[in-house]
DNA sequence: GTCTATATATCGATAGAC
DNA sequence: GTCTATCGATATATAGAC
């Protein structure tokens, strides 16, 4: 067996991503300086640019990992249940769940794209895409099961992916909602939209 | 009868303001110069501190307007129709329309508000808590008249607030839905996610 | 009221010791 | 791999001529 990577605590490179994301939530990419990632992260000025090549850098590190993960929420969510309903629930519930609990996350995942090199930008809208189609795909193939009455599979898709990333501006953890229970509401309100039950 | 004001083309408050708008909504406000600005506007970098005191008054007179704007916008919908869904399906309708068509200033409007001093952020958000109790308030009165079937009234009135809002931030001029489209499927959700109909 | 020129501060990124 | 020190560029805002 072989040894165990360090604790993720002292890997710098993973507190450097999590202080940027912070900082990046906070004040916004542009607003944001090295030097107070560097700080919040317990190092200096100089350390960022021992692990990273540019401040940018940072930011794409950040959105890579951030787009991956809720992938990975919503792909985890459409497996394992019956019904179409049933799973687009589930993609709905967890992609809002996601977007209120990881709202620091999401935050630099959804306003901050923008300030990404060309390059590094057209790679996260590869991984945008594959969510969208993967929502689109369910209700569309919810209609052709006959489970939603929806007549415009797109327009639904577009408000309810829309309604899911809003979260991200909107939520406090000091708001009347839990994450849990904005994952309710939103997947209620995603049974209306593509008119089910 | 008394002169009238200068040509707007030719006022510089409104010139600066303008342009302002533009590269706030390109750029976000602490990546634009004020040099950028006073050049879109075609004045000197000098200039823009002839007519405001700083680069925060410019966005605090862009958020200024852009709320009383929309708050007009919701207002006049509400008024002239006889039934609440009709009033509803107008002010999400004209709310959802704005933000495409106005998504320039949408765009500052919605996500460069925490660049605000503390005092100029809290007028604004005044301004903002009225467009939320009129919506809201059209659906509790929907509710009690016994048009919407809603339960959670507080939960509808969120859901199409953050959707209207959400336009401006993937609103593109060139994309599939033009401003009167995406105005009508907003009404269209609106109906649905307050059970009407 | 607009300009040119600049004061003052701070930024991203680098150099070199340890 | 982390530090101190700093370079060169650029930012906001101001001074003073016209």
């Amino acid at each position: 067996m072989t040894r165990e990577a360090p604790l993720l605590r002292t890997d710098p490179v993973r507190r450097l991503v999590d202080a940027a994301t912070e900082a990046f939530a906070e004040r916004g990419f542009h607003a944001t300086t090295t030097r107070d990632i560097a700080s919040r992260a317990g190092m200096s000025p100089a350390a960022l640019y021992v692990h990273f090549r540019s401040k940018e850098e940072v930011l794409y590190a950040i959105a890579l990992r951030g787009h991956r993960d809720a992938r990975q929420i919503v792909a985890d969510a459409a497996g394992g249940t019956s019904t179409h309903a049933e799973r687009l629930r589930a993609m709905i519930r967890d992609f809002a769940t996601w977007h209120a609990g990881e709202h620091t996350m999401g935050r630099v995942v959804q306003y901050e794209l923008d300030a990404l090199e060309p390059g590094h930008r057209a790679e996260v809208v590869l991984l945008r895409n594959e969510i969208e189609a993967d929502v689109l795909g369910e209700i569309e193939a919810g209609v052709a099961a006959g489970e939603f009455t929806t007549t415009d599979a797109k327009g639904a898709a577009l408000v309810l992916l829309s309604l899911c990333v809003d979260v991200a501006r909107w939520y406090r953890a000091d708001g009347r909602l839990s994450p849990a229970q904005i994952g309710d509401l939103y997947a209620d309100t995603a049974m209306r939209v593509v008119g089910c039950g």
